[in-house]
DNA sequence: TTGAAAGCGCTAACAT
DNA sequence: ATGTTAGCGCTTTCAA
């Protein structure tokens, strides 16, 4: 593999020389630079980049760690992250956690051993260092951004919209249409996402004076497995309820099969809404209501704030909300 | 941020010493070992990965190129490629190509610039200087393997099943099941695997002397809209058609829309398989028949072989292939 | 505009 | 079992 001194000597010039020609054009002479690119071109040469990286004290990538990447939910994000990151010379390094701790500090240390310059988390989970360093610092030590979730006691700079605020439009929703009896299927207790569009639910039915009936509240996590599960159990602990408000579009999905299994159909009998707007929502059966996050937008601004956090320091405690969206599809209508 | 000399300084050994502890643990007597342990963890010592990949000339990484992370397809791949690599010391690192020719090469890059020790391509795409490389040298020249695609003309190894059998699978499920007008749902005509499944369903449907009818078959994209697009022109060409194979679930998944926008029922009137087997099949309405790859496997495998290539060199061309299996649920029935 | 040379942090060959 | 040191390939300061 032909190195910078072979460059050099290929083309009779200092490896100086060669490695400006490379990463600042404008300080060489054209005549220079020509011979320069011959040679590198004769020779296929590549630049190291844990060299140049060992030296500069940059890798040009930041890791982004997914909790599982089939999950729907993420592509938009990473997409949008990506948009800016390519534009800004900067690869994308996708680590899939599986939600395991191990697996998760295994990406995570990418950036304490330089490999990766910048960390942007799409889950839930802290690696562990990070806890420890914040029970010590006020900010992160490292560039960090949360998108889409947020971590109750931390300051960790996060993205994403305000989901007790969406949960609340999406319960006004199924309140407009007359809905009284409305369950709400929630994801793991601890998430704070969870939480917030649980609160959200709750808020809504405070307002329009709807008495809170835990027997409507089923616990999923997030998967349309246990979004089934959680159904089943509404529907036979409470089946006086018209509508059904899953908190994202998986266990929504999972919700509608066991509708259909008790031969009652979805919307005319029991309305279903989601959260998320996902690829699918649109091709299930029928399509789904649902919350729009700004998938591509939330990525984009992430990945803005990432630049920002590691090119100029940590900054104060910092979130920016981006707005939601209601979808209306035809898994909701009005109580008959 | 501390570095190795730190470390060795504190503990009162050198930096070779603090090195070996750290990598070969037992060339270093216990108490030694001990005083480096304490000395990292009071600094909080992290090695440079850059410095120890220039000096070792390897990164302990690999890349997988995905062209969609939200290809649910991919998601069972990847998980056998980690489940492997993690246990071999390896570090997965995701890039997604979008099918974008810049992006793949960018990605392919990292391996010439020795951010990673190979490559896994999970796409029918091709990095540029691969093609290059292998229009001048039989094996290419730096370890890669492709996982479940493969490139006619060039001899890079692959894991895959056995698309022209699988289709024939497919395709004599439906004729045991009396049918006769099947049409066909193909993906683009370049892709290898698009002309294997579509080779299977001939070849069936000569074996069971049905004549071939061009008008049964459409050509989609992969894609859930390109399979709805597909079906509506079957639908309106091919009225007299009671089956159709999709050469993927996506497809099927938009097939199945059109059917019922057309107050069709899915499996009474027009049985649908599909294939790949991703995770939502098993959620459409009706559930959908199809051909289940063996992701994880097929992942695992795939990985095994980039150990093999990356640790003794290039192997002679090289495909392996895994077993397929029809997956009987209820989107497929008898013709009435 | 170009070259010489130091040094990023680590590993491994060699020496003890 | 441990220490010394060269050098991986690059970038950048300093000097010319």
């Amino acid at each position: 593999m032909a190195n910078i001194k072979d460059i050099a000597k290929l083309a009779g010039v200092s490896v100086a020389t060669v490695s400006r020609a490379l990463k600042k054009p404008d300080m060489v002479k054209k005549a220079t630079r020509d011979v320069v690119s011959a040679a590198i071109a004769e020779l296929s040469y590549k630049p190291n980049a844990l060299a140049s990286g060992l030296r500069r004290q940059k890798s040009d990538s930041i890791v982004v760690i997914v909790p599982f990447i089939q999950n729907p939910f993420y592509s938009g994000i990473v997409q949008g992250i990506e948009n800016i990151a390519h534009a800004h010379g900067y690869k994308v390094l996708l680590g899939e956690s599986q939600n395991n701790q191990k697996r998760l500090d295994s990406y995570a240390e990418m950036v304490m051993t330089k490999q990766a310059d910048g960390l942007i988390l799409l889950g839930a989970m802290l690696p562990t260092y990070m806890k420890n360093d914040l029970e010590e610092n006020q900010t992160p030590s490292i560039p960090v951004v949360m998108a889409c979730e947020y971590f109750d006691g931390f300051d960790i700079p996060n993205v994403r919209i305000d989901n007790v605020e969406a949960a609340t439009a999406a319960t006004n929703h199924l309140i407009a249409l007359g809905h009284r009896r409305i369950a709400k299927i929630t994801g793991p207790v601890s998430n704070p996402l969870s939480k917030d569009r649980l609160k959200g639910y709750k808020a809504a039915l405070k307002k329009a004076k709807i008495k809170l009936d835990s027997s409507l509240i089923a616990t999923g996590e997030f998967s349309v497995h246990s979004g089934y599960k959680a159904m089943t159990t509404l529907l036979n602990e409470a089946p006086d309820m018209t509508a059904v408000f899953c908190s994202n579009d998986e266990m929504a999905l999972g919700a509608m099969k066991a509708i259909k299994e008790r031969r009652l159909r979805v919307a005319k009998d029991i309305s279903v809404i989601g959260f998320d707007n996902v690829w699918f929502a649109e091709y299930t059966d029928p399509p789904l209501t649902t919350i729009c996050q700004p998938h591509v937008e939330i990525g984009e601004t992430t990945m803005k704030l990432m630049l920002d956090i590691s090119n100029n320091g940590p900054k104060l405690p910092q979130k920016i909300i981006l707005p939601h969206q209601l979808i209306r599809r035809s898994s909701t209508a009005s109580v008959t």
